[in-house]
RNA sequence: UGGGCCGUCGACUAAUGGUAGGUCAAGUGCCUUUGGAGCACUUUGUCUAGGUUCGAAUCCUAGCGGCCCAGCCA
């Protein structure tokens, strides 16, 4: 049944769906499917196609099916497939059918043989080198294999032979017989089966030929009777040798729409170069709060809720664009800004000497978990006459329009009282190590019963009862917007940020984190979002910080010096 | 330079021959016990040249620019 349609902006393949299915198309049913191969772990490009698979089919009262397109076993592993079941989770989705493009192989066999049986498949002797060769240019057309026009009899044989298992790997391939002298390379006969002794992950060593992607991919769309199989641009030029298939086959003729893929700046989105990033060691692994993998990105902090809207913000169409980091990042602060309790912490501690408040007094202040949403109630934060603030908020000599701590100035502690900085203690490289105020108790909590207002609020955090953490600090991963531009023999890792992990050993943080359970989110008021990353231990907690909170002096700071 | 696809504010994306709109970013102001959030306002765009049409981002032609394809990877 359709549903109806979405109100906000359409994109190219809802119009689509949509008008096949008011032609009541496939009957209006809508069946889309996932197809990763388990060969590494889902990034943020593939929460965009799974966000769009999904979607879509949801949108339509449709399905979305899960398969694994597992035609390499030699890159293939179990591993994988379980974290890109759990990602899918995560991300806030659930399949209908779970399949394997190997559930598939017996079927492939079949139809393989049928193609051979019509004349529009050949085994081919020719070594990977010489069909290569063969296989002409960009510009000029390919040759015809001197082994293509075998007989149906000798075909047959060499390929159940090739099932068998008597040829080397390499030896031979099946391919399909269409035309060497094509524009379209994909359809200069390509290969539909090599042959592989290796163990599949679940096949085992059933088969040692395995299908290509080309011939496993659309006939597994058409088995599972998939309707709008959507894909990313690079495959465009697959279509016809899809729609080939499929005809010769005479099967469930599946639809294939191709959409941009997501790139975003500052950020790479390939497999392999991910991959490259782990073996190498440049990050501590697949789930390295750096990485764009979901698994980076969740314990980065990220909430399926973020990604989900981000996706939807940035549409599909066919342009090959890239997005800012800074969209992503926007749609995390949006979500987290609802949702994150506050607290106060404090990364880099300078000492605060309340001089006039009693010395062994304590007093318990009254702190909102979260402006944004009432219901998330009030806590106690102690103060007491030794605290600690942020480095960054006090200056001796204040640069103009700096509103925070500074010789002479009165500031408001938050929920705690204003305070006036009297004097500094320094240590013998002449650096503030210590600064004296007093304050006013008539401000308790926070506001000055005659009136006067202070320019800044700055957060601070008892000294008595602070407890501490380490905070990571994460920069983007790469310098360059693209980090695939480089100097001539250079690869990408020359664009690695240095700068991209800083760890705080020691910030110190308000009593109520002592419990904070592992995934945590919080805002830390006026720094940002962070989390409990699972490296936390019992008394040693771990926060990443998710993302930064927009900071107008900062910018200001910024542009003042450029 | 064979083929395929694509060109709309700085970025992404709508407008489906009839008012070029939205989000992000940037900027200004208001507000503020987070220099956060929020609110209001503002700047900037149809690749170029022709053509069809009462009317073109949209259709046609020609240019220009970008991306993808020569795996027994997907």
């Amino acid at each position: 049944m359709a549903a109806s349609p979405s109100p906000a902006p359409s994109n190219f393949i809802r119009d689509i769906i949509l008008e096949d299915v008011k032609a009541n198309k496939h009957d209006g049913r809508v069946q889309t499917r996932f197809p990763p191969e388990p060969n590494g772990h889902l990034h943020i490009g593939h929460a965009k196609a799974i966000c769009i698979d999904f979607g879509l089919a949801d949108e339509f009262g449709g399905h979305t099916n899960l398969r694994f397109d597992d035609t390499n076993p030699e890159k293939e592993e179990t591993e994988y497939v379980e974290s890109i079941k759990a990602d899918v989770n995560w991300l806030g989705f659930q399949w209908d059918g779970l399949f394997y493009a190997s559930d598939y192989f017996d079927q492939l066999y079949e139809w393989a043989i049928k193609l051979i049986k019509d004349g529009k498949a050949y085994v081919d002797d020719l070594t990977a080198e010489e069909i290569r060769k063969h296989r002409g240019t960009l510009t000029e057309p390919g040759k015809d294999s001197p082994y293509r026009n075998r007989s149906v009899e000798e075909n047959l044989n060499l390929f159940e032979r090739m099932r068998a298992g008597e040829f080397p790997d390499g030896s031979r391939v099946l391919r399909a017989k269409i035309d060497m002298t094509s524009p379209n390379l994909n359809l200069r006969d390509p290969v539909m089966y090599r042959i592989l002794h290796a163990e599949h992950h679940r096949t085992g060593n059933k088969w040692c030929i395995y299908p290509m992607y080309d011939y496993a991919h659309g006939e597994s769309d058409s088995i599972e009777r998939v309707t709008h199989s959507l894909c990313t641009l690079e495959f465009e030029d697959h279509r016809p040798l899809y729609n080939w298939f499929i005809q010769q086959l005479g099967i469930f003729p599946s639809r294939q729409i191709e959409f941009d893929r997501l790139n975003l700046t500052y950020t790479l989105l390939s497999k392999r170069k991910l991959l490259q990033l782990v073996q190498e060691k440049r990050v501590s692994g697949w789930d390295d709060p750096r990485m764009p993998t979901l698994g980076g990105i969740r314990r980065r902090g990220y909430t399926p809720e973020a990604i989900r809207n981000f996706i939807a913000s940035i549409g599909v169409s066919k342009t090959t664009g890239s997005i800012e980091l800074a969209m992503l990042e926007h749609f995390v602060r949006e979500d987290l800004n609802r949702r994150a309790a506050r607290v106060m912490a404090v990364l880099r501690p300078l000492k605060v000497v309340i001089d006039n408040y009693p010395e062994n007094q304590t007093e318990q202040m009254d702190a909102v978990n979260n402006p944004e949403d009432a219901s998330a109630g009030t806590r106690k934060v102690p103060f007491s006459r030794a605290l600690y603030i942020e480095q960054d908020d006090f200056r001796e000599e204040p640069p103009k329009g700096y509103f925070r701590l500074s010789p002479g100035r009165e500031v408001r502690l938050r929920y705690g009282y204003f305070i006036t900085c009297k004097s500094v203690v320094k240590n013998d490289e002449g650096e503030v190590i210590e600064v004296h105020c007093t304050y006013d108790p008539a401000t308790r909590g926070g506001n000055a019963p005659d009136g006067r207002k202070v320019k800044s609020t700055i957060h601070w955090v008892s000294a008595a009862t602070a407890i501490d953490a380490e905070v990571r600090i994460y920069e983007n991963l790469f310098t360059k917007e693209n980090p695939n531009e480089v100097a001539e023999g250079e690869d990408f890792t020359a664009n690695l940020n240095p700068l991209s992990l800083e760890v705080i050993a020691n910030a110190r943080l308000e009593p109520s984190l002592a419990n904070a359970a592992v995934g945590g989110r919080y805002q830390f008021e006026r720094l940002g979002y962070f989390c409990v990353d699972p490296d936390s231990a019992q008394g040693k907690l771990v926060f990443n910080r998710t993302v930064a909170l927009k900071d107008a002096w900062a910018r200001a700071g910024k542009k003042g010096k450029s």
